[in-house]
DNA sequence: ATGCAGTCTCTTGTATACATGAACCAGATC
DNA sequence: GATCTGGTTCATGTATACAAGAGACTGCAT
């Protein structure tokens, strides 16, 4: 079996049917009926359907149970403003506070990866998606805030809203050379902000980077509806 | 009883424990011993454990099970900061967006009580209290995004982190009506903001407003330690 | 003394039976 | 015909017995 205890491979198999839209949102779960789908007892499945409510794929219902948190297209773009909001906070609080020599050359060698990953006509999306995680990751940690980075795990892990999200998809990969471009400019812009302690620029630097995403989002849902259906991270959201 | 299932009570119980600082940071809970203290079975310990961890008072182990989330002084500030960035955020959405004038007239009747509360020379700390807290909530209101709302929802749970945490404090009535005045002054001036549609001075204007707590916990922290003692939101925070 | 093995214990994981309460439905009574 | 009343059903709440795994401890062997 893929792990070890029933809660956990009932918390997997239900992440991934709420978040490629296999209910549809506000659609109320029952313990009995998934507990006959799972094979498994009522009392693993509620366990999975609170650590589900905690990531913020689920809402408890008002009377008792769960229901599937609901997300409109504006929710989608409001959470990706706040991960920009949060990822701001960072990069303003890393650069007032001061950050380790080793960070600044661990971001560097990032960057660099991230160029390499870049530099040829056919960009290597396996390693920018890396790179990319990583670089944000970097940021968040540079905070030195448990309390901010806490945030941002907890608003990344949301399918649509991670630094990531959206850079799987194929039409991305074709058409989008450039936009890796710039974004991988904000990265080293942040990073030198950071280092030259102007927190202002960072903040605003690292916020600014996260419309890329925004126009991704609006990019990918723009032309026709039926667009919409092959981006993975946006199955969840109701149309 | 004070609620209708265990769960409620065990939840209220344990939450007024943690709050109060009954457990150390970091310490563990087992639920066969919480269990037996409350005269209650395990499952609904577990459910309240669970929603306590969803309230980020408390932390899931590694091994499973759940500890009590520790915060230290800089996270009280971090916290507080954060609640600055996300109130600042719903400010400038919602002069962004705008705002019915609805919402404005409701604004406008919160100040007046605000003002009321604050014009004797002995300020009327109750009604102050459920202003600041109708205000701030109005303020999420206007943003117009259910991810902000929930964000901030969500962080003012914390006992040092909603807007009227410290308001309560003696020395704060005694000696901080001109810290209300100014308060009220930036309160007056977000609202202002966003009828003016002006966003970057809103935003400005809500974050700065939260220095003000953070100031309230460093006075009330500043001279002694034991001064710390009597302050019941800073109650959890490891020393 | 040291290391290994077995076991003991403590804690959470799981299944399940029963309780409870709310919503719906039906039938009786006025 | 409307309303009240009782029961049926369905969902979660609760208790509890047992499973399982990790860690500590003991005692034996080297």
């Amino acid at each position: 079996m893929s792990s070890k205890t029933h809660t956990e491979r009932a918390l997997v198999a239900l992440r991934q049917r709420i978040v490629s839209g296999a209910f549809s949102g506000g659609e109320r779960l029952y313990e009995v009926a998934i507990a006959n789908d799972l094979q498994i007892s009522r009392t693993p499945v509620r366990a999975a359907l609170s650590k589900l409510a905690e990531e913020g794929l689920l809402d408890r219902a008002s009377g008792g149970g769960f229901m599937v948190r609901r997300f409109d297209m504006g929710d989608v773009l409001d959470t990706i403003d706040l991960r920009g909001v949060l990822e701001g906070t960072a990069a303003r609080l890393a650069a007032e506070r001061g950050v380790s020599a080793a960070m600044l050359e661990e971001g560097e060698g990032i960057l660099r990866e991230l160029d390499r990953s870049i530099e040829a006509e056919k960009v290597d999306m396996t390693q920018y998606s890396k790179g990319n995680t990583a670089i944000h990751n970097l940021f968040a940690r540079m905070s030195g805030s448990r309390v901010i980075m806490r945030e941002i795990e907890r608003v990344t892990s949301l399918p649509f809203a991670s630094p990531s999200a959206f850079l799987d998809d194929d039409r991305q990969v074709a058409r989008f050379r450039q936009t890796l471009i710039v974004a991988q400019d904000q990265h080293r812009s942040i990073l030198n902000a950071i280092r030259a302690r102007e927190a202002g620029r960072a903040e605003f630097l690292a916020r600014e980077h996260a419309r890329a995403a925004r126009r991704n989002v609006r990019f990918l849902t723009s032309d026709a509806a039926a667009m919409r259906e092959g981006v993975a991270p946006l199955a969840i959201v109701a149309s």
